[in-house]
DNA sequence: GCCAACGTTGGC
DNA sequence: GCCAACGTTGGC
């Protein structure tokens, strides 16, 4: 019990991929939140339904751009619940062999929260020797939402030169 | 557009 | 349970 409250309850920060012909930092912006659906990757999901709690922070990447970066902030802003989209023929992300009682791929609604006053660039985060070990630098790694320790964290958003840097590093 | 890396599927 | 084939991701 002592001991355990702290790590359990500690802000955790990730990383989200979008690409940004499909869904960008400023459609966030817009929108002020959204369902971050479309997940179809066991990994992710799991970060999504067992580790991420409301006001998690997170990092708004945009893949498959030009320039690929960190474009953003966004936080997590509900619990954990089925994506409504795995039921939808119409939709992309539709899922036929998604059992209605057990759905199969879970999400979390997302908040927008700053747009970097410019991209950070994959190639600004690759070389930045603080970011060396970050996930989003290694090579092949595909994975759309990673979680990303609290110094990396702080470093993009200094590199971003986020107001909130200071804050994120006094965690 | 290319292709390396990765995850999933399905035959055996 | 192995592993080849396939589809997808995403940087370049």
């Amino acid at each position: 019990m002592a001991g355990s409250a702290m790590s359990a309850d500690a802000r955790r920060y990730w990383l989200l991929k979008s690409e940004p012909h499909v869904f960008s930092i400023d459609d966030l912006k817009a929108q002020g939140k959204t369902p971050w659906e479309g997940v179809r990757n066991y990994q992710a999901r799991n970060s999504m339904r067992d580790a991420m709690k409301v006001g998690d922070l997170a990092i708004f990447y945009h893949s498959s751009s030009d320039p690929s970066g960190a474009a953003g902030l966004a936080q997590v802003c509900s619990a954990p619940y089925p994506d409504p989209s795995q039921f939808d023929p119409k939709s992309p992300y539709y899922d036929e062999g998604s059992p209605r009682e057990a759905p199969r791929w879970i999400l979390v609604d997302v908040a927008f929260v700053e747009k970097f006053a410019a991209l950070v660039p994959l190639a600004a985060l690759k070389a930045d020797p603080a970011l060396k070990e970050m996930l989003v630098v290694q090579k092949g790694q595909r994975l759309s939402v990673q979680p990303v320790s609290p110094p990396h964290f702080a470093r993009v958003l200094e590199l971003a030169g986020s107001r909130r840097a200071a804050e994120v590093a006094r965690g």
